[in-house]
DNA sequence: AATGAATGAGTATTCATTCAT
DNA sequence: CATGAATGAATACTCATTCAT
């Protein structure tokens, strides 16, 4: 009867089979948020649509919430699986394929599955972005200050720092909205095409 | 579960103490929205904070949501007079000036209720898009698009649409952010500065 | 706060023009009833549609129980004006007239406004059957035994009282569902023609 | 106000337990509705006097108006148990034998439980008479109607559904009401041999 | 482990009634 | 007298969570 206090305790799924009880349940909660937003997530629902019972789905997460977060950094890891397969390439070419290759990541990321990132990212609750989100965009801001300085002679811009931040933020921004507000123009490549003109006028122009 | 159906018209209040009281209903709205999200959003709690019976509450306003599409309505009515204090004023002056003068509305305008911005933007449920938020998006990017389009001849970009789109994204995502991560950098002028000039070498340089 | 506990106190209206106001808010009780049944009947709505404030609707009605109780109490005053009609004009006639006039009385009765007597009579709180309406089935009651009475010597019927109760039972009966459901044989006399006959053939054959 | 909606389909309960409680369930329905009216049937009033939380309540019929739909359903097949135990032993005897037994059957199926069939018929909004009720008048309807075709040659009445209408009402009422209010000449039987003394007479003598 | 029946506090909303103006 | 804003207990219904089987 007591609300959760504190989503403190994770997952503890690590035999065989049950790892199938927990994708399933993970599948369904993902498709329930994305045909029903965050008001269609209900942990009865979710067990019903995964295929088990209520009490299964609490053997593995202890709560809503755990279950929640679990998604999260099951998405977050995907995202970044993609970002890692993007930046891993990069040699020391020139700034512009830096740039664009950083780019191209994201849009790579964002077409995983934008819907379930789009609930995630706008409806669920937050409760204090000190979550894996939070620390996968530290680790990747942390990657593109180090791809940044390490051609550092080529960039204009004074504070690196600052750089990374707006860098990140407007090939976020652009990003996200463009996959559901302007879908040919990522397709066509002109959004990818025109943002990174944008940054590396940014970097290079003083 | 059904997604909650469009915002209905309320009750127009008109009476003398009347008027207080959708006020107070209001202000306890946001207050509870800001301190503890939309799940903390409940028109008991409201009704409280506020100081009124929930009766009264229901007297003004038809139902849950149609208190949120009010809260919504006002805010963004904040947002636009004081976008409208600094475009106003813009007269035919050079391309920079357009430019800093947008994004410091935008900055005017994202410090009007940063905290209420937030929960309003990324916690509660969207319902399509469809209300006055996108209405108020539409209609600044057509004066952001007239002004571009009034000094074409310095503009270095060819679509002026996707420009525009840009411009916005960039503008709204990194203010946005700043107000809640880099206050610092905020108040500092750094990112004003550093932002116009992203947009500045982005419009002018080919 | 406190929810009525018994509906005692009736109205109180004497003066000249607040008559107007009890009948506006009756009429109006009267056509919320009819067109969304009792579930539709709310004190606000009544003095709404009465075109008078709830505060009135309280000067002349402690209650809504009360207003009830009137709109009855009127009702019923309504159907014994039409059955005093009919019944007074009865000299000493034979039987089958007096049966006759009995079912006619009934049927006139029924069709002064069916669709308020059906939810007056289906819908609504009965709260133990010690109201007008059944004062006023006693008082017709005790005039048709009477009526039989004088023609005893016709009557077949040992049992004058038990005669009496069927009788009034099978007009109520038949002609109250009728009017429902079987309006055309009630305008063709159908109705009132099998009726009589069969009251009669119950009253005289041995 | 909406009227509500028909009464939808609720869960079908098939395991153990949950039999008893949805027995439990129905029976506190039909006592409160007994003892306190429709107006003190609530749905939590209904899970307390059943001895179980309200989800349970909830668990097994979605809404007020199913619980309401499946006591009335309930009470219909009892009701239709009675009748069709009186009327599967009629065989090809006389006519006075079958009119005596519909009503015989008609006493008993009323003395199944008076007082929830009170409640039930009049005080519980009907929402079109399209329900349960409805379908078993039609049945009942039909049958008395092809018992009396099969004794065509002994009836003297012309028209055979109106027979059969004036004839079910007069059953209907008379012992409907009898069973409050004439207790004791229904239970000597008197009640019963004049209704059919009277029927027989509508239907024979011409 | 898995099941699913059971729980009950919590939520949105209504409505009879009061009372300051 | 009239008004209508205000009240708040009561109501239908939900859903995270538990636990006996």
């Amino acid at each position: 009867m007591p609300r959760p206090t504190a989503p403190r305790p994770r997952k503890r799924p690590v035999q065989a089979r049950s790892q199938a009880t927990v994708d399933a349940i993970l599948e369904a909660a993902a498709r329930i948020l994305v045909r029903g937003g965050y008001g269609a997530f209900t942990t009865n629902r979710v067990a019903d649509v995964a295929g088990v019972s209520v009490g299964s789905l609490y053997q593995y997460f202890p709560n809503k919430e755990s279950l929640l977060g679990e998604l999260k950094t099951r998405h977050i890891a995907d995202l970044e699986r993609g970002l890692d397969a993007v930046l891993a390439q990069l040699g020391d070419g020139p700034l512009p394929e830096i740039v664009a290759a950083v780019i191209a990541a994201h849009v790579a990321a964002h077409l995983v599955d934008p819907a379930l990132h789009r609930v995630l990212s706008t409806e669920v609750p937050q409760l204090g972005k000190h979550d894996a989100a939070h620390a996968f965009e530290q680790r990747t801001a942390t990657r593109v200050h180090a791809l940044l300085a390490s051609r550092r002679h080529e960039i204009a811009v004074a504070d690196l720092d600052l750089a990374t931040y707006l860098l990140m933020r407007t090939v976020e921004a652009t990003i996200h909205e463009a996959v559901v507000e302007r879908p040919h123009d990522l397709a066509s490549g002109a959004i990818t095409r025109e943002v990174t003109r944008l940054l590396l006028n940014y970097l290079t122009v003083g």
